[in-house]
DNA sequence: TCAAAAGTGTTATAAATACACCCATGC
DNA sequence: GCATGGGTGTATTTATAACACTTTTGA
């Protein structure tokens, strides 16, 4: 019935037994490539659908931690500020009959019927750059990819509402903090950091002000200039990293 | 051993195996007296201790309407508009030896174990206006009362944190919402108004731009005129329901 | 030399801030 | 009439927004 062997489906058992039951995290992970809003999305082993990565919290682990955990067992990113955007837990919580189905063709009623119950979820997200090294995956998962945040909607459980709300919450963190600096390159330009500003908000922006704005935090050092553009080549920034870990700390108005 | 009769630990019991393990919700609720910011403790009957009023989520309720209960449960107090403000779950978040002590004069050991194991706690807060009824609490607690925020340090767990956490996220909903608004009574005056937002924020604002902020929202509508003051009456308002929840799903600019 | 994209500056408007002045009341 | 606190207006500064002009590059 099984495609694990005995001894994998034990291991599992005891793993969830680690673990506080009926809670788990989702960490939405927004990246920028120059065109679109991007998340990753993970393929668990036992069903033909797409989740956020998420998992549970082992009982003797703060759950900041077990999201950073999780994050990195899914997807190999690491070292990122994660930060809560909310808790979901309506009573209907819970995989549809379809999808249990599917699962126990992989897995063992008694694992199945664990993992489906009634979950309370914690929602992280976190930004990245755009250089950031490939998405690898961890056991039990077929596969991790970006896809455009608009590309969202047919993901299983509430999972695209979790996307909805993560980027509501990055849009209101984008008045107050220059965050926006995280998802970029080691070095930039401020029209490629503009785009970024458009994609988050949905909206353009006037190229004069954005620059005058940006310059005005004086969290960007000039580094060089772009070559082979086809245009005037654009300035090449790098961050000021210290002025901008203290920019975060306080608030400054930013906003568009 | 247990002050609670049989039938009543058989009860606890079975409610506890209701509720999803391992996670609570603590709802955080402001008021002003006129002076100061206040928030609502309990006192469990089993020790010793001050909490924030809490409790845990039934397997078919969502999370949303187990806070709205709990809240009534422990305080009466309803049809409150609650938001979380976060979600809290170190490692080692769980009752200290000492208070495990106290309560097992109340409570068999299986009980004990149960609720001092470690908990996720979701937060959640609203405000309520002056002229609140009487707080009432529910069975399994001693006392319910108003203290103010200034004075909650000494709380169980890390529920003075807890308040913390709410006061910054109120703090933050101030700059684009009029929330304040909740927290008066039927009517009021301007300069109430003010000493409450002076309340939150932690420091005095001016007082001709407080008023010309707060009348271009257009939600007050003039009812009459204080008397007895000592000094020029002021000039006693009420809220325009209807523009007031408007402008709380918009949003408008009103920080300070 | 021209289009395209980047950099820079100017101006108009609106918002935030700091005050100054007047008004109504009780003593 | 005067101290007290409330109501109102105004001037200054600062932020926001709209837009025009210049610069640098590749074709």
């Amino acid at each position: 019935m099984s495609q694990f062997s005995e001894e994998t489906l034990t291991l599992i058992r005891q793993e969830l037994k680690k673990c506080i039951p009926q809670l788990s995290i989702n960490c939405v992970i927004f990246r920028f490539d120059g065109e679109h809003l991007q998340v990753p999305i993970v393929q668990p082993v036992q069903a033909d659908i797409w989740n956020i990565p998420g998992g549970y919290i082992y009982q003797d682990e703060g759950i900041n931690e077990a999201a950073k955990r999780i994050l990195f067992e899914q997807t190999e990113m690491e070292n990122l500020l994660l930060s809560q955007f909310g808790t979901f837990g309506s009573a209907k919580r819970e995989f549809s009959e379809e999808i249990k189905g599917y699962s126990s063709l992989s897995f063992p009623e008694d694992i199945i019927k664990h993992v489906s119950q009634r979950f309370v979820t914690i929602g992280y997200y976190s930004i990245v750059g755009q250089k950031q090294k490939d998405l690898k995956t961890g056991p039990f998962f077929r596969e991790v990819k970006w896809v455009n945040v608009k590309e969202t909607k047919s993901l299983a459980l509430d999972h695209s509402n979790l996307v909805s709300e993560a980027l509501l919450m990055l849009k209101a963190e984008l008045q107050s903090k220059p965050l926006l600096l995280s998802f970029m390159p080691q070095t930039f330009t401020i029209p490629e950091l503009q785009k970024l500003y458009e994609a988050i908000l949905g909206r353009p922006v006037d190229r004069g002000n954005f620059r005058q704005r940006i310059l005005k935090t004086k969290i960007l050092i000039k580094v060089g200039t772009a070559t082979k553009t086809g245009s005037r080549p654009p300035i090449v920034y790098k961050l000021d990293t210290k002025k901008y870990l203290d920019s975060l700390t306080q608030d400054m108005k930013l906003g568009f």
